[in-house]
DNA sequence: CATCCAGGTTCCATTATTTGAAACCTTGTT
DNA sequence: AACAAGGTTTCAAATAATGGAACCTGGATG
């Protein structure tokens, strides 16, 4: 139930940013009205935000639709994000070749606010489809990459998560509950890495390695995404040595590299 | 001069995002005494800032070298506005066809707050390299896209944007005034379109082509770029008309298309 | 070892902004 | 012509933002 509801907080531009993810989750341009019925906000205050957010083009307004969308400033700022706080700048070369070895599709996530958030994707067969993906969200209780992020969290950090879970049985073999997700999570802390077993997809199986610093600290995770068709969980873990090994090197990159001094901010290649 | 100071306006959202920006702006980690320098805010008030945006992820901190750095909250909201306000998800079939029939690399840019921005690349020769793309920004008045567009804006939209160039001379063909630049835009309207003619790297040429909507109004713009080394303007020209093509039907698309119902947001392809 | 210092964090009375119920437009409908 | 629905504006009360100054804290300095 794509939780619409969530958390506000501080001041005022908690709120203003509460509003921008509820026009975000429509996933289409909305109605100042729909947006109205849906928000914990009373008109005037909704309408002043909406007004702001705009002005700022953090929103944009369709005037003969009279629709709201999220504007394209997100896509610049969220450049700066990717490149900057995500570790797909540095892992890229490491998944390149995870994915030229396997070939098979390379999926790299960071956990965000409880959720999955996909940074990066190379598909061996379809090496186009990007942004497309890159940025979008899925549940942590039931994908590879989810649950092994999941399982090398403090408990202190993972309790929260886990009452955020929707727990939704997407097929038959989700792990509809809280104990059934913890022993899973100690299996997976166990063994290093972790699988997906058609749990999210029907056909749709993975084996997923975490990205840990030297701490010990989640800072993302990996995963090699196949399907029934194709291989098997057994095929899947004979790439487990790969997967540790990029999963190493990115954590290392991720450790060794921390900015050089400050490069002057020339934007380049134009056209 | 990549301007750091710029606008702010809309009460504490505005200021708050103002932050954000100048955040996004360091290209890297910044430390909060640097950002207090070139900041406005004082420094109770811009801590009060960073700490809110940190809370709500849209700024992520690290403890150890004491940075702040864009979140990655950023990028789910990014994917948001890319899919729904971006005309990338509609113009990509023919951005794909264009690439391979030209063999070069095409761009398609929007403009925002008077700046180029890119929102999606197509590589004929590298088909990789993406989000690290998208997202990127430029300057309008020497780019092959940035012209096109700015040449078919109204008087009253062009003329605030105007004052915003830098005109810095990145080359010797640089337009380094507004004179010069508003001479060229005419050109441009009588043609339709418009090149890149070593304006802003040297060696590095494109033809433009706006995208106009059925009032006329500027959408965006699609280029074809490609090296002096490689081809001459005169070969670019020859393309002049499957630009057209292109532009025209993604315009067509973008008229017809304006989003089906409501499409139940439900989260995709696990792993 | 005491001192200083820069960078970072917290306080709190003052001030400006946000709030939201209600009134009011405006456009399309019965 | 009267009515509605959706959108916009008003304004006094309530709330949150402001920022000068005091205060930590860990690392350099004499």
């Amino acid at each position: 139930m794509a939780s619409p509801g969530a958390s506000s907080g501080d001041g005022t531009v908690g709120k203003a940013l509460d509003v921008l993810d509820r026009v975000a989750a429509f996933g289409r341009p909305v109605r100042f009205s729909e947006l109205l019925e849906t928000s914990p906000f009373p008109k005037a205050t909704l309408y002043r935000f909406v007004q702001t957010l705009t002005s700022q083009r953090m929103l944009t307004y369709d005037p003969d639709r009279q629709t709201y969308a999220p504007g394209v400033r997100l896509v610049r700022l969220a450049h700066a994000a990717w490149a900057q706080s995500s570790l797909a700048p540095l892992a890229r070369p490491h998944i390149d070749q995870l994915s030229a070895e396997t070939g098979e599709t390379v999926h790299l996530a960071q956990l965000d606010h409880g959720q999955v958030l996909y940074v990066d994707k190379r598909n061996a067969a379809d090496p186009l489809a990007m942004f497309s993906q890159t940025g979008k969200v899925g549940p942590a209780y039931c994908t590879g990459v989810g649950k092994v992020m999941l399982a090398f969290l403090t408990e202190a950090e993972l309790e929260p998560i886990l009452g955020q879970q929707s727990f939704h049985a997407f097929t038959a073999g989700t792990l509809t509950s809280k104990s059934a997700l913890r022993a899973e999570l100690a299996d997976i802390r166990a063994n290093g890495y972790g699988f997906d077993r058609e749990e999210h997809e029907p056909g749709i199986i993975c084996v997923a390695m975490p990205i840990l610093d030297g701490a010990g600290r989640v800072r993302g995770a990996l995963s090699v995404t196949s399907s029934t068709a194709r291989t098997n969980l057994a095929g899947l873990e004979a790439l487990v040595p790969r997967l540790k090994n990029a999963a190493r090197a990115i954590a290392a990159d991720a450790a060794g590299w921390h900015f050089p001094q400050s490069v002057p901010v020339r934007q380049d290649k134009g056209a």
